[in-house]
RNA sequence: GGCGCCGUGGCCGAGUGGCUAGGCAGAGGCCUGCAAAGCCUCGUACACCAGUUCGAUUCUGGUCGGCGCCUCCA
């Protein structure tokens, strides 16, 4: 099995099966509903988890709730904490509704302050931190390998336009931030009332449920930098060997512009479900490699929605053998890097109605395999068209096809009898 | 300015040093009372310019274009 992985810009084997595979995920920051995108990882990490087991892997995945962010705070000035509590559980209903189960474990940054304090509290030990004004802050000066997951080299970074003197060098980044006024939420520290920068939370949850070591970490790109640069600084510098290989998903773009809340484009993960449902979503994410960027739009979707449906025409047709090989072509795409667009492709070909639902349950499509029954009522007009027809009564079969289709359904002539479907 | 990803037929999107990707849309045909679904046939694509090679869409260099990130910001 073979990921493309940031660090060392190549795929990198796993080690091989069986053997456990801890993955950790960068969840979302609950401050408003999920946007399309941000499933992305989400949907990833669950498909991943699911191959990897069928691949004989022990796996256990880890994806995080951050609850406790400056944009938390600014979403919401004084009511942080309630606003987080909603937005969590929105992020819960609507990854529930894509129906791919959950993660082992769901942690949330602010059930892991003990974890987090001692974690700076090494740090400082260490000298890779240090407080100041009752922040602390991460000395990136100490860790050498800083910039080596981004590729960024420290003197060529922006300046930074924060004129806070309380760093000692720009580049330092906050591990604990003082409480300050408006601010709703905080705890006690041995640097007194404030609560955790952005980025040490996860090195915090990383650890407590994975321990010090582990497999895959997995986010989107645009975590590269900071954020998981300055995890790994973090953890690293702290001792830990933390994660070996690196997926970071690409970004879901909208005519050809990143999907984020401050462009106004976003669609939310809640809406699209309304609007496309569970199935058309999960292939629409099927087409595209996990690594690179993907086009969300009217066409891409109803693409996808087209596909749904042409796997549900296989179910609906006669089961015939498979070809020698299939299942073996479809393990070989999935273990290069996770080939999904290929194995969709391989898919299509697909006739065996027993290999398909096995394949198409990877990714927690095998609803595909199940027959939609009609109404009795639209039975009903269909048998009475049946009858037209027999009589050669093409105008009378005729309007009862129009009604069934009025109600929802298409009438199709079978061989033998009709076959119902929706529409 | 720095780091990185990418540019494939009308659209989406894999992949490969010479051998059919796949899907959607479109054209023709078979089937059908008419349809629908299905099946068959059809498109000689790989940004541009050099180079390497017997041969490049696939490797190397450059050009142009798109996208992400560059410390609290999505």
């Amino acid at each position: 099995m073979q990921l493309y992985d940031t660090l060392t810009r190549g795929k990198q084997e796993l080690p091989p099966a069986p053997g456990p595979v801890r993955m950790y995920t960068c969840g979302p920051t609950v401050y408003q509903r999920i946007h399309i995108g941000n499933a992305r990882p989400f949907v990833i990490s669950m498909w991943l988890r699911r191959w990897l087991a069928e691949r004989g892997y022990d796996v256990t995945l880890v994806e995080n709730i951050t609850d406790v962010n400056d944009k938390i705070y600014d979403a919401a000035p004084g009511q942080s904490a309630a606003l987080a509590a909603q937005a969590a559980q929105w992020y819960l209903e609507d990854t529930e509704r894509l129906g791919l189960g959950r993660p082992d474990h769901e942690p949330k940054a602010t059930e892991t302050i003990p974890e987090i304090v001692g974690l700076i509290e090494e740090l400082v030990r260490g000298g890779f931190a240090y407080e100041a004004g009752g922040d602390v802050y991460f000395r990136v000066a100490r860790f050498p390998d800083y910039g080596r997951l981004s590729g960024q080299r420290l003197d060529q970074l922006e300046d930074d336009e924060d004129p806070s003197q309380l760093k000692e060098d720009p580049r330092d980044f906050a591990l604990w931030k003082a409480t300050k006024e408006g601010e709703d939420t905080a705890w006690d520290s041995p640097w007194g009332r404030g609560r955790p920068g952005w980025h040490i939370e996860c090195s915090a949850m990383a650890e407590k449920f994975l321990g010090p070591t582990f497999e895959i970490h997995l986010g989107g790109l645009d975590l590269v930098f900071p954020h998981h640069e300055n995890e790994r600084a973090q953890s690293q510098a702290a001792g830990r060997e933390f994660a070996q290989l690196w997926m970071h998903n690409g970004m879901l773009e909208f005519v050809g512009e990143k999907m984020s809340k401050s462009v106004g484009n976003v669609a939310s993960l809640h809406d699209v479900l309304e609007r496309w449902g569970r199935e058309t979503i999960l292939v629409y994410f099927l087409t595209g490699h996990w690594s690179k960027p993907v086009d969300f739009s009217e066409d891409t979707m109803e693409a996808a929605r087209a596909r749904v449906e042409s796997f549900r025409e296989v179910f609906r047709g006669a089961s015939e053998p498979a070809r020698e090989g299939e299942w073996e072509r479809l393990v070989a795409a999935l273990d290069d890097d996770f080939n999904t667009p290929e194995a969709l492709a391989l898919m299509h070909g697909w006739r065996d109605h027993d290999l398909l639902r096995r394949a198409l349950d990877i990714f927690g499509l095998a609803s595909l395999a199940e027959e939609q029954e009609a109404p009795s009522e639209i039975v009903k007009l269909a048998k009475r068209r049946q009858e037209a027809r027999a009589a050669r009564d093409w105008d009378e079969a005729d309007r009862l096809r129009a009604e069934i289709e009025a109600a929802g359904w298409e009438a199709r002539d079978a061989a033998e009898g009709f076959q119902l479907v929706p529409r």
